[in-house]
DNA sequence: ATAAGGCTTCCAGTGTCTGGAAGGTCAAGG
DNA sequence: CCTTGACCTTCCAGACACTGGAAGCCTTAT
């Protein structure tokens, strides 16, 4: 199978297939006119990295993970301790960015937002009267 | 006042400050010798980036940003719009990493993570019994 | 024969730094 | 005066995960 079709089959573009190829996530064949031809088990993995991908594995941990997968003698605590160090690394990445919401929010929510220039957005930012002057 | 202390009051790193001279985002004077010299202006921009980005300001949101800070005459709806197109980039951010999140934990929930390979984990992600079965 | 579309490789750019090398400057101590 | 160490300078390269484009070969259809 050639590599368009392979990209349809997996969701992944073209170009990110042979990036995937460049540093060694998958390896397919070669047919004789030097195009790729791809297995059934270069799809499965493909398919296998983009929804690792999309989980917001990074490409290491989609390599690990895909030799954990080859891997018929693994141990599931293996997969289920680096599923779980991910899922630490969202939960932190979900707190600091609702660490930012409430921020800006508070700061939005204090601006009146008409054609003058007073602005507790800037102020905030400039950390002149960042705490609450009479909000 | 040097780099390192600017640094020090800013609480950038010194490699940060160069590049942010670099891409224009501060213009600090130099010295007889060739040292970058920081007005507290320059202080001021510096932290004031600092917070932005801290706030997950892309560097050309803070680019705006600054120049509406030194602009007197601004309108505060510039800067409020600004301010809110953000929040909504960070509440669609979060809202894509609770669901997977949800998805990953789901997983990780089925994975009994013992030292044998049977691992729901995989199973998703390659996508064999993708939905439960008899979760 | 030709044209369109798919395939190949390679180079460069994205965004935001970060590390390191090679070398100039400055203040303190001997 | 010389050395040492801390600080400063520039420039190059790398990190992540692609993405775009150019130049050129291969396949298929007309």
């Amino acid at each position: 199978m050639n590599i368009g079709d392979a990209a349809k089959q997996s969701g992944l573009p073209a170009k990110t297939i042979r990036y995937y190829e460049d540093i060694g996530l998958v390896a397919p064949g070669r047919a004789g006119n030097g195009y790729r031809d791809f297995s059934d088990t270069d799809l499965h993995k493909l398919a296998f990295v983009q929804r690792a991908r999309s989980l917001g594995f990074s490409i290491e941990e989609c390599r690990a993970l895909l030799s954990l997968y080859d891997d018929r003698g693994r141990a599931s605590a293996d997969v289920k301790d680096l599923a779980k160090a991910h899922l630490n690394q969202i939960s932190e990445k979900i707190a600091g960015l609702q660490a930012m919401q409430k921020t800006l929010g508070e700061l939005v929510h204090k601006c009146h937002g008409d054609d003058r220039p007073d602005c507790p957005i800037l102020d905030g930012l400039a950390g002149t009267k960042a705490k609450e002057d009479a909000a």
